[in-house]
DNA sequence: CAACAGTGAGAACATTTTGAGAACAACAGA
DNA sequence: TCTGTTGTTCTCAAAATGTTCTCACTGTTG
């Protein structure tokens, strides 16, 4: 049986709706999501999907309706990039990097904090910003670390271990700021910054 | 069995406070996580996941409760966004916004450019950071944009209009760089930074 | 014109989901 | 031990959601 506009519209918002939400839309979203008031004719439309074969619904149950036939292609994630700006120049197309993926900042063991104040300003990361964090106990020298002072204290600076490991020293990355120095039994090391992002 | 709305946002709220406190909540603490007053509706939830298999619970005891396995439903466009960091204090959460949701950076018009050159350092936009652009052809004073000059050349700049709009302003954020006037007809905007990110 | 498919609104009802709070038991610390 | 806190179980009720139904409007087709 083929389906009919709305029937599409239909069967198209619940497609996007679990790929944003992962979890299955309401009646009542789904006539909303399609442009319309009555929650009756949406369950119509649900009714008509799943006879035609792309739905399963459990009865009664909300948000009981699971996808049989769904598109398989998952363009939400990606971006294109179109190439590197400088100043001055046209846009010069990177060869071989079409894509933006940033899949690699959902990782299981990621997490995001926002981040208040200017300690590390000098390293681009300002007020407000939000920062990606790989949950980690352990970082190199170097690395910028979420670290936890005396088991009350979280901050986000870099990482710098001293005197054979005895010392850890938290560098601001701001001209007006000193480095602190705790032994190491005072600092536990939380994430490691993996990503940065800022919305304008 | 599936989880219900509330069954979720208790899963959620749970995570996210052993994130913080490495300790479970108490009963009471997720009521309020949640939402609402009553320690037996949360009570309940707990009973649901620990009987879907998402907790342990130590019966009686006082914070007796273990995460099993992590919620599944986290879509993969949302982090889970912990809260503020900020020197010197404890990771601060930010009430009514659980999640980081990026799905806005991916749309239709949007597009990602990696930046060459430091013209916009002190904006915190570094040499080889991704910016994303959204396709628009106009630009508020203030907008930092990706204007296309004379049809060759391409920058990313601070606009701002003057003299009636009839001159056009590119302001780079760099102390050590002059801002750079040209008549309008001369500049085309190809768009509006509304995101940027790093990755390290 | 009549019949029909497609669409939309909304009432009415059944079931699920959610919330409050009382009552009691178990626990933790003084 | 005593006392306040916390966990547990329970009942009652309200709200949200799924489901079914009738009515109405539109355009198409024969």
């Amino acid at each position: 049986m083929e389906l009919t506009d709305k029937q599409r519209d239909t069967l198209d918002f619940i497609e996007r709706y679990i790929n944003i939400h992962t979890v299955p839309p309401k009646i009542q979203e789904i006539a909303e999501g399609i442009g319309i008031r009555s929650r009756g004719v949406a369950h119509r439309y649900v009714q008509a999907l799943r006879d035609a074969g792309y739905l399963a619904v459990d009865k009664g149950e909300h948000r009981g309706i699971r996808l049989l036939k769904s598109n398989p292609h998952r363009p939400e994630s990606v971006l294109p990039l179109l190439g590197r700006i400088a100043a001055g120049k046209p846009i010069e197309a990177i060869p071989g990097q079409d894509d933006l993926d940033l899949t690699q900042f959902f990782g299981q063991h990621n997490f995001a904090v926002q981040v208040k104040g200017d300690s590390m300003i000098d390293a681009g990361i300002l007020d407000g910003d939000t920062v990606i964090i790989e949950f980690r106990e352990t970082a190199q020298n170097g690395d910028i670390v979420v670290a936890l002072i005396d088991e009350s204290e979280t901050t986000l600076k870099r990482f710098q271990r001293s005197r054979g490991g005895k010392l850890i020293k938290l560098i601001p990355a701001n001209a007006d700021m000193e480095p602190m120095v705790y032994e190491a039994e005072r600092v536990r090391i939380q994430g490691v910054l993996v990503g940065q992002l800022r919305r304008y």
